[in-house]
DNA sequence: AACTATTTATAAGA
DNA sequence: TTCTTATAAATAGTT
């Protein structure tokens, strides 16, 4: 249509490819909006211009691009998302994971009052504190005799230097107690972190 | 264009509708594929007939409808797949502080010999593992207190129901050091389960 | 699916 | 860009 029949291939004025670019993409639109309307079609157009510009139609029924790929996606079983999806799930089961054997030292550690125990599992728990008690003490041992070879050295510093000292032992003491509230707070049982991982499942 | 003009609105009569349909169809994808050629255009059209089949045409320069929506995304902004990454990143977010739960009750229990505790902190970890031992004690007594009420129960009853609760005893015993593995295993230390978390995120 | 009268789209020019 | 118009192209109604 038009004054000469115009063959099919690019146009290489670029004066005159963005005048035909206008005509016929309006021209497009309009036919995209007809059928939509006359046959009642699903539809969506999406276009970049040479120069990078978007235009976008979508027949009324369509509501957004995101929901119209969706339903082409779940149409022709390719996945656009199910790749996320994937990625997302094997993310978490990860984390999973690590909440399991988290949760299972936990087990270790703590005596839940709900389960029933048998006495070897008793005894085994047994061990297992005392060992993890054995380790506390030898790190308090090693703490207070470097906190001694400390202090000494401090002492046989400049007198005036011992009261900064004083000053520190003071601070510090009042300092770790602001810092680790949670040793002085009630243990979060292992029974509730068990529910909170079934809350997020 | 035809013997008559023709409105714009649904046609009612499917036999109509269907003709109409695929000779526009037809159209609009000749014109779609001009209108790419022409003009350089990047062209995306994906539609759904009233009877739910699926029509696609995508220009030469085009090679699948997950690339194109991606530029097309990455072009305005919007996101299909942002929500996804969101809902996945939330996900993760939850589960992981979790985690951090969890491994705040375990440094609690155990020692980490990379660390430099205070004193104070030492001694918290110190009155914990005592509360831990006396719970596990407890139930040790409340245990064998059941144990021994149930032999006595048992010794009450007739001498061959006697040997089979031997035969039980036994059994229970094996099969106890069987199920709780773990527990004769080596503790996995927090450190591990930190360095698994940092592995992770 | 083909035909064709007619409408519609648009190439070239202003 | 936008309009005009001659002409090509699309298609409604029909077979």
């Amino acid at each position: 249509m038009g004054r000469g029949k115009t063959e099919i291939k690019r146009i290489e004025n670029p004066t005159q490819r963005q005048s035909t670019f206008y005509k016929r993409r309006d021209g497009l639109f309009k036919k995209a909006r007809e059928l939509a309307v006359l046959c009642d079609v699903d539809l969506l157009l999406l276009l970049f211009s040479s120069s990078g510009k978007i235009y976008e139609y979508h027949a009324p029924t369509v509501h957004s691009v995101k929901e119209f790929v969706e339903k082409y996606e779940a149409a022709t079983q390719t996945s656009i998302l199910r790749d996320y999806r994937t990625e997302r799930n094997t993310e978490i089961a990860k984390v999973e994971k690590l909440c399991e054997l988290m949760e299972k030292e936990l087990r270790i550690m703590n005596v839940d009052e709900n389960e029933n125990y048998t006495l070897p599992s008793l005894e085994a728990l047994e061990r297992n504190l005392e060992a993890a008690m054995e380790r506390v003490r030898q790190e308090m041992e090693r703490k207070i005799g470097g906190e001694i070879s400390y202090l000494e050295s401090m002492v046989s510093k400049q007198q005036e230097e011992g009261y900064v000292l004083c000053d520190k032992v003071f601070i510090s003491g009042r300092v770790e107690a602001d810092v680790h509230p949670v040793i002085s707070s009630h243990v979060i049982t292992c029974f509730h972190l068990i529910d909170a991982a079934a809350l997020i499942s």
